[in-house]
RNA sequence: GCGCGGUUAGCUCAGUUGGUAGAGCGCUUCGUUUACACCGAAGAUGUCGCAGGUUCGAGUCCUGCACCGCGCACCA
């Protein structure tokens, strides 16, 4: 028999460009990313083992970027893997409003080319531009998802400001505030006087600097303060009660002085939370314009003044500075102090933490504010199980379950590590501040009536307060794993087993894993237990895989500044997303930040054409296809093949990818294609047509082994090869010949 | 201050219950014979951060230290 010759679409090389699209085209129309047509197909079975995963939805403001393409990667990795296994696999998109972010940079773009701000615009316009601006740019990061070979549902896709959501976000606002869990309060919050809202604790960012450390003379005391802007209202003397040197002093004592705008009394407070060691252990309190003041007169019941407006325009109490920035007032209040005597040291070059609003914003000024809040401190009846109960019939705070849920067990976290940091963050856990004063995002409806905590000051606010507030954005995203599996609509009705959307919750709730960055633990992963403890009982997730930061090939964040961008899609049109795939896994520890390079990249360009031109070498020599019958001596390469692929499952189902993708690179290249090949055109020149016949067929068997192993890794050049091997196929034991399916995507995954 | 990582070849990193130090890239030399020059063959390069300890044996386990990175808290 002669040997067949490679089909002459095995141009060399491979041309990741001309196959790529066809390869998404191919996957598309077949429909197998849903699981209802895989199970309509008999490709999947009825009652198969669910595995799901929503993809943590990327914000509409920008393009793709590193970051997501691994996250991607990782996630189609794992479900190309469970879909080739048999499991009835599920994988959700969707994309995400990023309220604060979205906004700040639609305002800044029109400030910048109409000098209008918001409020110029007004509510409605504003809006209409933010819709209009998220609208294209969802597009753009959606086709940039498709080409990354992705093999989500897009019959399923969400997005977390669509009607389905805000009904989810209604409901869970409604049952949470029934509860008592949700609650309004006037309280000390993290305000940004740029993007004019509040923002919760965790998207706070510290930044060092360096600025004057002033003395003062307050009476008889040594006081400090970084701040002199706010002293106005300071009124209160505060010490340790166990501090020797002020034993003398009495708590309540009155005490006359002279102070800014002149002769003031101040009474003496005690307080165990004095640092002793700092300064002079003794301070002045601003109630309410810092947390530790505010909780000081609290503690005592003491009066508690605004002395800067939502601006940072100084109110009345500051006398002849009223009107004024805070910025421009504070050399002139410092000019007045030194005039009067009052200042006895100034300390240049003292470096202290400001806290700043990560999402574009300004320097976080702290005000009583009357917002919303999620109370994790207060117990509360966990409701039934809807699917897996966890948390069900329990009585505990929220604070309590998110712990539990971990250190149970029930939820993982990996790498283990971080497990550590997410109790440490519980720890020291606040109520939550949901409300915002942006206007892109799910508005708390107005006939929600908090209860109203009286505080003495009422802050004083601008007239665009009168709006509803919006809510934080990670509250919906907390939702996320359960608003897109059809809740609370479907909630009551779902069958198990039965395939259909309707269904999903019950299905497919909890999901097996939740994939991403480290730097959103706090954000989404631990609202997200809370979450579906509270409304559903149950856990959102049995694993959350945490990985790191992409960086460049120096090791440096990947930042505008820099320039050093390496765009996920550029460096595909070059090198093949099968290559960008590669490198993005390979020497990706868990959890740890990675490297990218062009040279990482077009290393595994030249694996891409080293699989191509294996195919090539075994098509060429595919004598005998239907009848050979492989002999011991070859058996035992191809049972080394099924050797690699345990382990490579047992990586994958260790979430080792790297060492998956390592695994399988190596037994392809090295072992492969540099020995078994080359042993191979010995036997293959010689005569015997039996030996002939039997290696032919062993490698044949061995490629469509390697094929389907690195199919998750590779799958566009996988499938092109998939697609041009001859029909039939060798069929192993059985003799029939038939080739096993269509798409490589569905095939079976070698055991 | 509390906590979490890291330190292995020139560079980037593996090293899974302790058993003779590994890969990729880069470097040197050579080579087109049934795929592949986007290839193949051969080669050079290491006090495994430092100091102790446990052990027959430590890159791996324990203690301390140094340096780098990160998180959280405080910052009057």
């Amino acid at each position: 028999m002669e040997p067949s010759k490679a089909p002459e679409q095995f141009l060399k090389p491979y041309n990741s460009a001309e196959n790529e699209p066809r390869m998404l085209e191919l996957w598309e129309k077949s429909d197998y990313a849903n699981p209802d047509v895989c199970i309509k197909n008999g490709v999947t079975a009825f009652d198969a083992e669910p595995y799901s995963i929503v993809l943590p939805p990327p914000n509409v403001t920008g393009i793709l970027h590193m970051g997501s393409a691994l996250m991607i990667v990782i996630e189609d990795i794992l479900i190309r893997y469970h879909r080739m296994r048999g499991k009835k696999v599920l994988w959700i998109p969707g994309t995400d409003s990023a309220a604060i972010a979205t906004q700040a940079k639609v305002e800044g773009d029109i400030y910048k080319t109409e000098k209008k701000t918001r409020h110029d615009l007004g509510r409605e316009e504003l809006l209409k531009r933010v819709n209009a601006f998220t609208e294209e740019s969802k597009k753009t990061i959606i086709d940039q998802t498709k080409k990354m070979g992705a093999s989500l549902d897009w019959s399923r896709y969400a997005y977390t400001m669509d009607e389905k959501r805000y009904a989810a976000v209604m409901e869970a606002f409604v049952r949470m505030y029934n509860a008592g869990l949700i609650y309004r309060g006037d309280r000390i919050v993290n305000w940004d006087p740029k993007l004019q809202t509040t923002v919760s604790d965790e998207e706070i960012e510290y930044v060092e600097q360096q600025d004057s450390f002033y003395h003062f003379k307050y009476g008889p005391f040594d006081i400090g303060t970084v701040r002199p802007e706010t002293k106005f209202g300071d009124k209160y003397v505060v010490m340790h009660p166990d501090d020797e040197r002020y034993k003398d002093y009495t708590h309540g004592q009155k005490i006359d002085l002279e102070w800014i705008n002149g002769p003031i009394t101040a009474t003496i407070i005690k307080d165990r939370s004095v640092d002793r060691e700092f300064g002079s252990g003794v301070m002045t309190i601003t109630p309410a314009h810092s947390l530790i003041d505010f909780e000081i007169a609290q503690r005592h019941g003491l009066d508690i003044e605004c002395v800067i407006d939502d601006r940072g325009i100084l109110l009345p109490i500051a006398g002849e500075f009223a009107g004024q920035h805070i910025k421009k007032a504070r050399p002139l209040i410092v000019e007045k102090l030194k005039q009067k005597g009052l200042i006895s040291k100034i300390d240049d070059g003292y470096v202290h933490n400001v806290a700043t609003n990560s999402r574009g914003g300004g320097i976080i000024e702290p005000q009583i504010k009357r917002q919303w809040f999620i109370a994790v401190n207060k117990e509360v009846e966990f409701p039934d199980p809807s699917t897996e109960l966890r948390a069900g019939g329990k009585k505990m705070t929220l604070k309590e379950h998110m712990r539990e849920t971990v250190s149970s067990g029930a939820v993982e976290i990996l790498p283990e590590h971080f497990s550590k940091i997410y109790f440490h963050w519980i720890d020291n856990l606040r109520d939550w501040c949901i409300s915002r004063q942006i206007w892109f995002g799910h508005r708390i409806p107005a006939w929600f009536k908090g209860d109203e905590v009286k505080v003495q000051t009422e802050s004083p606010g601008a007239e665009w307060q009168q709006d509803p507030d919006t809510l934080d954005t990670w509250f919906s995203s907390g939702l996320w794993t359960f608003s897109t599996l059809g809740w609370p609509h479907f909630a009551k009705t779902a069958t198990r087993g039965e395939p259909g959307p309707e269904n999903d919750l019950v299905n497919y709730h909890p999901t097996s894993v939740l994939e991403t960055g480290y730097d959103i633990l706090f954000f989404w992963v631990a609202r997200m237990i809370l979450m579906s403890g509270f409304l559903l009982g149950d856990i959102p997730f049995r694993k959350a895989l945490l990985h790191g930061i992409v960086r460049d090939g120096q090791g440096r964040k990947i930042s505008k500044s820099l320039g050093n961008n390496i765009d996920p899609l550029d460096m595909a049109a070059k090198y093949g997303m099968d290559a960008v795939r590669m490198s993005l896994i390979a020497g990706m520890a868990p959890g740890t930040d990675s490297r990218i390079s062009e040279e990482k990249i077009r290393g595994y360009k030249h694996f891409a054409n080293k699989i191509w031109n294996i195919t090539r070498f075994v098509l060429d020599n595919n004598v005998g296809l239907t009848k050979s019958h492989i002999l011991p001596d070859d058996l035992v390469l191809v049972d080394e093949a099924r050797k690699v692929a345990d382990e490579v499952s047992k990586h994958i189902d260790s979430f080792r990818l790297d060492l998956a993708a390592d695994a399988v690179y190596h037994f392809v290249w090295d072992r492969f294609a540099a020995e078994i090949l080359e042993q191979s055109k010995e036997i293959l020149k010689g005569s015997d047509a039996d030996a002939k016949n039997s290696r032919a067929a062993a490698l044949h068997e061995i490629l469509i082994i390697s094929l389907k192993l690195l199919h998750p890794f590779m799958p566009f050049v996988t499938e092109a090869i998939w697609q041009q091997l001859p029909q039939p196929t060798l069929a192993s034991s059985s003799g029939e010949a038939k080739k096993e399916c269509d798409l490589l995507m569905v095939a079976k995954w070698p055991q």
